[in-house]
DNA sequence: AAGACTTATTGTAAAAATTACTATATTTAG
DNA sequence: CTAAATATAGTAATTTTTACAATAAGTCTT
């Protein structure tokens, strides 16, 4: 195609797609929230959960559509991650994606099934399989970008439980940056976090229950502003 | 429009383009080279340089492309900011736009012309005029991003000319951080870095000239290798 | 109910990094 | 040659990080 003839409507010849992934957390393992794929094309694939984006849709509001549909939340935080557009990246023509990434705590719900979705799962970063369209390359980039995030915003408390123990919270970061931590210098790094302790502790273990935490937003964010506080990991 | 009624085709209606946030340093600020629009819509607004992506074109080969044309500068490493698609960003239809930002010399080029650009010039970040589009969000949310990478990549080196002092250097991080940093401290910090000095000396200073260094990147590359360093500022 | 066991929690001292500040050397300008 | 300005090196106090030890508080077994 000669550069010369393109006029103003070629260019608008084009669809985008919003493509999210949900990070959750489980059993010590980060995990992601795959579908095996209802339709044509890569039909019976695994991949990223996503959507084509509505005309007048905005981008987050079809990331949170996307969300909802299969999970049934709504008001959680998405994350913009990387967008990818290639031109041979979706067989049916010149498709963009916009990746966004959510954290929830997987015990809050329970899959739902999806027009686009024959089926849903978790499944563990480390046993990801080969996935439809670049699915895999926009995967592992997003997780990247979790990692970074991880050590500079509070985004920690999305992935666990309201109420967890200070061991959970050490294991989420021993898993997610591959170390191996000091239980007691873990506890003062996050002293400054001000996590609030409740008079819960945990139940069912066969050793001396941990006690409970949550995480205070609002408090956090007013340290932020009082103390010129960095969260930093 | 009834979601019912919507087609394959109906979603292959959109456009997306490209923005280039071009940071430069010089005269101890960061600027940012904006052009005047030479066309509907937002005609002679200051802008930040972009263009639709041809169908065929891929996105950093469009980010890549928009460099050049203004500057005639190849090679230069593309950053991808964030996406920016809310529907009525763009006056003419749906027009998603994936931000970019080059770090480059001042000194190396000079401003060309070009098609989309009745005038072009560097604007200090501290004297951005309102822009088109919703161009001032992404100029600021990008040099967010921009001072976000400041502290965990060597990226500094692409802003400052190939030889610099440790002054220069020190200056533009005070100026990114807004904040005064001790000079015998921040040498210390950079050690690791292990800069090559050169048998080179600032000119023309009314005062004991400053040794010049580069930065070697490959050296630094093999560094974080074998000594699992990593830069941090 | 006692004692063994496991884990939570607190504490402490050594090591390392950061910070604030001082002193000295080197070059240009007049 | 001297004054002015800045580069460069050094040092000591402070803070942060690290490694490790000690104790407390529950559960489980007998």
């Amino acid at each position: 195609m000669s550069l010369y003839k393109i006029e103003i409507n070629d260019f608008f010849t084009s669809a985008f797609s919003v493509d999210c992934v949900i990070f959750g957390y489980e059993e010590g393992e980060i995990k992601a929230l795959l579908i095996k794929r209802g339709m044509e094309p890569f039909k019976h694939f695994w991949a990223i959960p996503g959507d084509l984006v509505y005309p007048n849709e905005d981008l987050p509001d079809a990331a949170s559509r996307i969300l909802h549909e299969l999970t049934g939340l709504s008001d959680v935080e998405m994350h913009q991650s990387h967008t990818f557009g290639s031109p041979e990246r979706h067989p049916q023509g010149r498709v963009i994606t916009i990746a966004y990434f959510a954290l929830i705590r997987i015990t809050d719900f329970e899959i739902k099934a999806s027009s686009w979705a024959e089926k849903a799962q978790w499944v563990s970063l480390n046993d990801i399989p080969a996935l439809a369209f670049d699915h895999s390359t926009i995967l592992s980039s997003t997780y990247d970008l979790l990692k970074q995030k991880l050590t500079y915003e509070p985004i920690c408390f999305e992935l666990l439980p309201e109420r967890f123990t200070l061991n959970e919270l050490q294991q989420l970061y021993e898993y997610a940056f591959n170390t191996i931590m000091d239980k007691a210098n873990f506890r003062k790094k996050i002293k400054p976090l001000h996590l609030t302790p409740l008079n819960e502790r945990q139940k069912n273990v066969k050793h001396r229950p941990a006690k409970l935490f949550k995480f205070d937003q609002s408090e956090y964010l007013k340290s932020v502003q009082d103390n010129n506080y960095q969260f930093k990991m």
